[in-house]
DNA sequence: AAATTGATGTAAGGTTTCCTTACATATAAT
DNA sequence: ATTATATGTAAGGAAACCTTACATCAATTT
């Protein structure tokens, strides 16, 4: 098993995950709905979530803090331009422009939450390779 | 957060547990009742598990199919044994001894389940310093 | 200004998972 | 043979989760 494996392996409930990423339920769900996690379930249909789940609803988190809306935030965590990105170097470009866009666009925000886990951080209980 | 700190978060619910172990919830709670393991609860009394629960129920599940009782496997894991040896040359000793013992013991054994997760693997979430 | 849209809250009714307690069972120790 | 150890299983209840639906409030659009 490698870590990718780990990192998407099923484990939170979404209780669990409420707590981890100071998301309410009915957000998670609802960035579910729109395609920015997919978890699995269990076999009575409840959701598990992955440490990836966790790190893209602690980045979701961030953005929203930030100020984008839903659409925003889709361009920066969907497949399509990071993963693209990361294979071509006219898209990575693109992508490092966009995000350069997206971040001048941003009031210049800077109030955090009282999140206990940032952004990024639970990335740290994986093995750095 | 330290390591520590992110070890023994209460995160997984014993149904997760079960699938990382294969071990029953009958087991997890007996193991828990005589004090090898002690989860957090929810403020609904539900347990949750921290990696370091998750670590010592497949160290348990290895000594188990080695063929230990309750009571070596609690001599070897529980605090008062290895946590006064790290301390104290003598019972440093005393225990490397215990250990050899013990292993003597054993039925030559080494038939494995077909356990997805071996012993210690779990620790590989965490970042090792 | 009024209507629409986007994001989240909240509530209802139902299902799944988990809880404790208790008893059954099989193997091992005495 | 009896007792102790470790686990299975079942019952009844509580907690957590599910989906659906409607409410709300701010930001856009018309």
């Amino acid at each position: 098993m490698n870590d990718q494996d780990r990192r998407s392996m099923p484990l939170f409930a979404i209780g669990t995950v409420m707590k981890l990423t100071e998301l309410s339920a009915r957000q998670i769900r609802y960035y579910e709905e729109h395609q920015l996690i997919s978890p699995e379930r269990t076999t009575g249909n409840q959701r598990l979530f992955s440490f990836n789940d966790v790190d893209k609803l602690l980045e979701i988190k961030n953005l929203l803090d930030k100020g984008l809306n839903m659409a925003g935030i889709k361009l920066l965590l969907t497949d399509k331009v990071n993963k693209a990105a990361e294979k071509n170097e006219t898209m990575k470009i693109t992508n490092k422009e966009l995000r350069e866009v997206l971040r001048n666009e941003l009031s210049e925000a800077g109030r955090f939450g009282k999140s206990s886990l940032r952004q990024g951080e639970l990335s740290r209980f994986f093995v750095k390779r």
